[in-house]
DNA sequence: GCGCTGTCTCGACGCCTGTCGAATCAGACA
DNA sequence: TGTCTGATTCGACAGGCGTCGAGACAGCGC
């Protein structure tokens, strides 16, 4: 079985509806811890607002204080909880948003106007 | 009237629209890491499901295989995270969720549907 | 082929975090 | 007052995570 197999996360409509199941809570824990770091929330920005949906690695790594290994490292943070996906193109890597994930955690944040 | 006072992070719109300001990603951060785990995550569904707003520390802590100190150590950091509030009546604990930051979060992961 | 540049992988080093048991604090009740 | 229950804090431990330098891999150009 692929891991994505089971996709029945995806139709969870919101925290405040119903009680989050253990497999759901999980599968999509880990998106949230990869956007639990300032430099990763920051990465996620800057890939999700780059004109032409995709941004190159070597635009990346000089907003940062860091080191090439270090941001590479957060990349693939990103990539491995389905947030961005990553195309080598000759020399360069270019990174793009995965919005599918996005609106997921963002469906799942919103709560009802209610309260 | 001042609505939130210092929450001059509750201004940005979408990750996507903009380069999120590095003070932005790091006053957001800490709310997505806190939603990083699956117990706390599990823990925010059923407070921000349950039925009247709030719900006791003595309904949360059964429902999963841990101790006491441990919940009570996942709650306090969801409450550092200012994603909910606890308040005490008499014997009891409740918590509840605030719907603001929740909303600010959902806003942040927000894609425009053109992509 | 050779070297150069961009990116990733590998080890290693502290710090942070999830978990527990024991102790402590806050109220209720007899 | 004393005691009991519910919830938190404290101290300690193992494992995970962010960061770096060194090295390896992939393409391009000479």
């Amino acid at each position: 079985m692929s891991k994505q197999a089971a996709t029945d996360v995806s139709c969870c409509p919101s925290l405040a509806e119903r009680h989050l199941p253990t497999e759901a809570a999980a599968a999509l824990s880990p998106a949230f811890k990869a956007l639990g770091d300032p430099v990763r929330l920051q990465l996620m920005s800057m890939i999700a607002s780059a004109e032409g949906g995709e941004i190159c690695v070597c635009d990346l790594t000089p907003a940062f204080d860091l080191t090439g290994p270090t941001i590479s490292h957060h990349l693939r943070t990103l990539r491995a909880a389905g947030l961005v996906d990553a195309e080598r193109r000759g020399t360069w890597v270019y990174y793009r948003a995965r919005p599918t994930m996005l609106r997921q955690l963002a469906a799942l944040l919103t709560v009802p106007e209610g309260r």
